[in-house]
DNA sequence: TTGACTCTACTGCAAGATGCAGTATATAGT
DNA sequence: ACTATATACTGCATCTTGCAGTAGAGTCAA
């Protein structure tokens, strides 16, 4: 059977319609450009484009770096039509995964420490994601992006990643403050403050800074 | 081998010590309360029970409904051994998968129909989920938390929730009026108003609402 | 110059996870 | 009586990940 084109095939045609790579390099790249829309591993990205070549919409071809071959993979006027095509049709739903959360959801599991500390662990790994992306923004002002046409692309998916990234710190600290006056993680329940949280969240407000 | 205890193990777990489940409850639990920390299939969530059998985490037995039997599970004192070792236990990063955001990314293939597309989709998608919460935050208010001495963990989460929810919202309002002002998808590179944003951004601060 | 790292450049394999089709009974509404 | 929907699953193909393993090339230091 050929194989059939998933979202993370048409992630690497789109990147392939920039340029040729080699798989190391699509690995490298999808780190830096993907990783926050269609995060993938890097054992993925190095079958997709073979994949492609299999389906016609790439091709393949050895080059010598050294005494060394690389396969490096370059897309074809098939597989342009095939991007055109996916470009118009529906997306699947937004997911977000974080087992931080997940922790806090039973956290009359464990300790109040053991809470904190899954904060704490969302925090550092947003922390590096926002960091990273600030400085990447940085480095487009000295004309640091690979492909300069397509800046206000890239910017504007920053904007996203950084009004998230803040979002999720700003409800930390929220949530840190919460629970400093919770005396246990265990049947609290209702109590008068989540009653009010519950009422501004029922009418759709935000709790934080108010 | 006996199998691996996995973050949807856990998870299960986690549920399956509130109170028994048939696999058929707990895919309807999973939606309602797991979905928007660890989104996980149906099939998933029928074969994990199975699985906790296996390691001695959880007993199943039959109990007729009707003439029909069904598979109810249940919590034994080695599971709730092993969910607090979890407790402690260093967390996995958090992972953003939007397939909205990858056509965002490679806008440039398609028209600015097409992008506005996608923004829809998202904006449709959200929309739903946001609402689900804010009613379910409402029925919490009339007693209709099924485990009222958790509602305090449950709001919390919530909190996030609907942050995040009003943070891509806001978002896709301000990328419509951006991508306004674009006379085509292709090709814009470092505009003046995308430089304007990009060193905002490289300065940590928000484009939105200022 | 030998050894220790790190980077480049992959492949195989087991196991985790998803989607979908299929099977079947029970119950509620028309 | 018919139909739709909810309950209660299983099998299978495919997608995806993580990890171990292989190996050449460049760098720096003892």
């Amino acid at each position: 059977m050929t194989p059939r084109m998933t979202t993370s095939s048409y992630a690497v045609l789109a990147l392939l319609d920039l340029r040729p790579w080699t798989a190391y390099e699509l690995t490298n790249q999808a780190q830096r450009s993907l990783r926050y829309a269609w995060p993938k591993s890097e054992r993925l990205l190095y079958s997709e484009p073979k994949k492609l070549v299999e389906l016609g919409y790439a091709t393949t071809h050895k080059e010598a770096s050294g005494k060394r071959s690389r396969n490096v993979y370059e897309i074809t006027d098939a597989g342009r039509r095939a991007l055109r095509e996916w470009t118009g049709s529906k997306t699947q739903p937004p997911r977000i995964e974080a087992e931080a959360l997940l922790r806090l959801l039973f956290a009359d599991h464990g300790t109040l420490e053991d809470l904190r500390g899954a904060l704490d662990e969302l925090e550092t790994d947003v922390g590096e994601h926002h960091q990273a992306i600030v400085e990447l923004m940085a480095s487009y002002l000295n004309g640091g992006h690979p492909f300069p046409q397509r800046t206000h692309l890239s910017v504007l998916f920053a904007t996203f990643q950084i009004e998230i990234f803040k979002t999720i710190e700003r409800w930390i600290e929220f949530a840190r403050e919460e629970i400093d006056e919770w005396p246990t993680t265990r049947d609290l329940g209702m109590t008068p403050r989540t009653e009010t949280l519950t009422r501004l969240l029922a009418e759709d407000q935000s709790p934080l800074n108010p």
